[in-house]
Formats: C-alpha cells, structure tokens, sequence
DNA sequence: CGACTTTGACCCGCGC
DNA sequence: GCGCGGGTCAAAGTCG
C-alpha cells in the first residue's frame, strides 16, 4: 500500500462549524493552535498588535528576531499577559458556541446527537483540561500532555483511493480483532489490538474519512508499554522518542493559517523560538526535517570553533532518535515560555 | 502449524 | 424497560 501521513492537522477537513470539530488530542494545543480553532470558528477577530495572521503567531520584538538577543523581561510578561487575555478570550467564545450548539443539539434529532457525541467528547477533554483551575499556560499544556497520554490521538492517512485495504504503517505490530459498519460512515472500521508486546493495551480504530475517503483516519487509545519494533515510515503514536506514550505535540507554525488542515507527507517540525532570557542563544531557527535526514542547525554561538559544532551537529543529527528527541525537547522548551 | 483475518454473535452503555 | 449502535469475542477460514 502507497500511503503518506498527513500529520497533526490542525482541523479536521472541510472548515467547519463547532458542531464538527474534531480535535485530535495529538495535536498542538497552543494558543496559536486554539487561534486557528477559533479563527475557524468565528472568523476575523482581533489578536493583537503583534498577531501575525501571514504566519499565525505572534511576532517577537524586531530587534531580538534581527540581532537574537534576548527578549527583554518585560517583553516576555507583555507577551504573557497577552496570551492570557486570548485564553481567556478564546474560553469566552467557546462557551458562547457551545450554548450555540447545545441550542441546535436540543432542537434537532437524536441520531444527531449520537452522532456527534464522540467528536464532542474529544473537543470537551482538551477544552475541560485547560477550564479546571490551570492557572497558567504551562498547567495547561502539562494536562494537555497528561491526557493525550492517556487518552485518544489521531492521524490521518492518504492512500490511493482505490487501496480498500485499511493498513497503516506506524510501525508497530496489529491483530485485527474486529470490524463494523458504523452509522455515520459507510466505510468499515476497522479494530486493532497492539501485538507487539503480550499485554500492550494499546488499540486502534482505522475508518476511512467519511469526507474525504482518500485519507483513513487511524485513532489510537491508550499508551504502547514497550519500545517501538520498527522505525516507523510515518509519525505514530507510542514512536516518540521516549518509545512510550504518545509524541509530544508536533509544534507546526504554518505558513498559511487559511490552510491548517493537510500538510504534506513529510512531517517537518519547524520551529520558531522565541528565546528566553538568560539562555544562550543556540539558534535563531531550527529546522529539522525527521524524514530525509536533512536536518540543519544554525548556531550563532561563536564561543564554539565552528567546524566542531559542525561535525557535532552532523554526526548527531544523522541519528532519528536523536533528532526526535530533540523537537521534543525544544517544544517543550518553548511552552516554558509562556 | 502458527499467525493473522474474517465475520456473526454477543455485551453493554446510552438515549428515548 | 427497550432498542439501537459501538465495541469485543471467538470460531472458522486463510495464508505463508
């Protein structure tokens, strides 16, 4: 089977309505992440002076992004504090659609409630993370975390349309133990058990896509107790570079927010960091492409010979766990700065 | 022969 | 309490 991983999309295809979004619990839980839900949801509105929409974040002060020094103290707390009036604000409106789409619930019929119900339970969790008493944008990303450990993730395949088989390769080792015609999706689901290890507990529904039936949407539940067999081809859940649990979110700045919902196969993690005061100062920008091992660092440090960092940097990041590990400690680097 | 898939039956939670 | 629908079980079939 030809298949490529679209990963971590931010919206479940087409744009839509509270009514049908579905968030995969993998994804990037930000606030740029939350941005882009709202946005979707209830279009133009404004983020602030330092909003970029071209690259959906916001920008960090011209003269830290041009010579990389450190962003001032004060600059960071303005930062904060503009980040927490938008969680706030983007609490705001989701309560008022909410109410917006339990009216429509109330009104219409039943079979549209348990339709939805799944899709609305996984929005509810990321949303009742960070309402219960997160007092701060680092809480909220360790529940986030601490749920998407325990709870569902999804990814979304791309075949070939006309591959009616309902594989995906993630490296890991399946025993089908089930399928079932579902109501609101013509196609299959598919049930899968882990058989890699005796007593893994992790399983995984694969269903195709009701709107698109090129792309199969894989959910796993549950953690992988045991290391992952093969090198996966595509991101998967239980592969992160701890070889357990789900990966840490895939932090992705898009290019064009008006897009979030298909990236393309490669998954690239890119990202954009804001420096914190204090820290040297690494990298002005880090790319790293997980595919193709064609990672490339910039340093700036001029303390080191640079033919050293070089060589260091290239023996490194020919090896995939290291880049892996890395994005996710630099990601999580990042959420220590809001 | 073992591992894996298929598929009908069964279980159970939820809504009415 | 009943029916519906999703999830799971397990026996039979298939494949290498």
């Amino acid at each position: 089977m030809k298949s490529t991983l679209v990963t971590t999309p931010t919206l479940h295809p087409p744009p839509m309505d509270l009514n049908s979004v579905v968030v995969d619990t993998s994804l990037d839980l930000s606030i740029n992440s939350f941005r882009h839900h709202e946005n979707h949801c209830k279009g133009e509105i404004d983020f602030g002076d330092n909003y970029d929409r071209d690259e959906g974040r916001t920008e960090r002060p011209s003269a830290a992004k041009q010579e990389g020094t450190t962003v001032p103290l004060e600059e960071l707390n303005r930062i904060k504090s503009e980040n927490k009036k938008l969680t706030e604000m983007l609490f705001t409106m989701y309560g008022d659609l909410r109410s917006q789409m339990m009216d429509m619930k109330s009104s219409g019929n039943g079979s549209t409630t348990r339709k939805r119900k799944y899709e609305d339970y996984e929005w509810h969790n990321v949303i009742r993370i960070c309402e219960s008493s997160a007092n701060s944008d680092e809480e909220v990303y360790r529940r986030a975390q601490e749920s998407t450990r325990t709870k569902v993730s999804r990814v979304y395949v791309r075949i070939d349309p006309s591959d009616m088989s309902l594989n995906v390769k993630d490296g890991y080792h399946w025993r089908k133990y089930g399928q079932k015609v579902t109501r609101d999706n013509p196609s299959p689901r598919a049930y899968f058990k882990c058989s890699f290890a005796p007593n893994c507990p992790v399983k995984k529904k694969v269903q195709r896509s009701v709107d698109d039936p090129s792309v199969l949407v894989a959910t796993y539940e549950g953690e992988h107790n045991h290391h992952c067999p093969t090198q996966p081809k595509i991101v998967s859940p239980g592969c992160s570079s701890t070889s357990q649990g789900y990966p840490k979110p895939v932090f992705v700045l898009p290019n064009s927010p008006s897009t979030p919902v298909m990236r393309s196969p490669t998954p690239n993690v890119v990202l954009d960091l804001v420096q914190q005061p204090g820290l040297p100062n690494p990298a002005a920008k880090q790319h790293v492409r997980e595919s193709d091992n064609e990672e490339t660092f910039s340093t700036e440090d001029n303390n080191l010979p640079q033919l050293w960092v070089q060589q260091m940097a290239s023996s490194l990041t020919r090896d995939p766990n290291f880049t892996a590990a890395l994005a996710a400690a630099v990601s999580g680097r990042i959420f220590e700065t809001w």
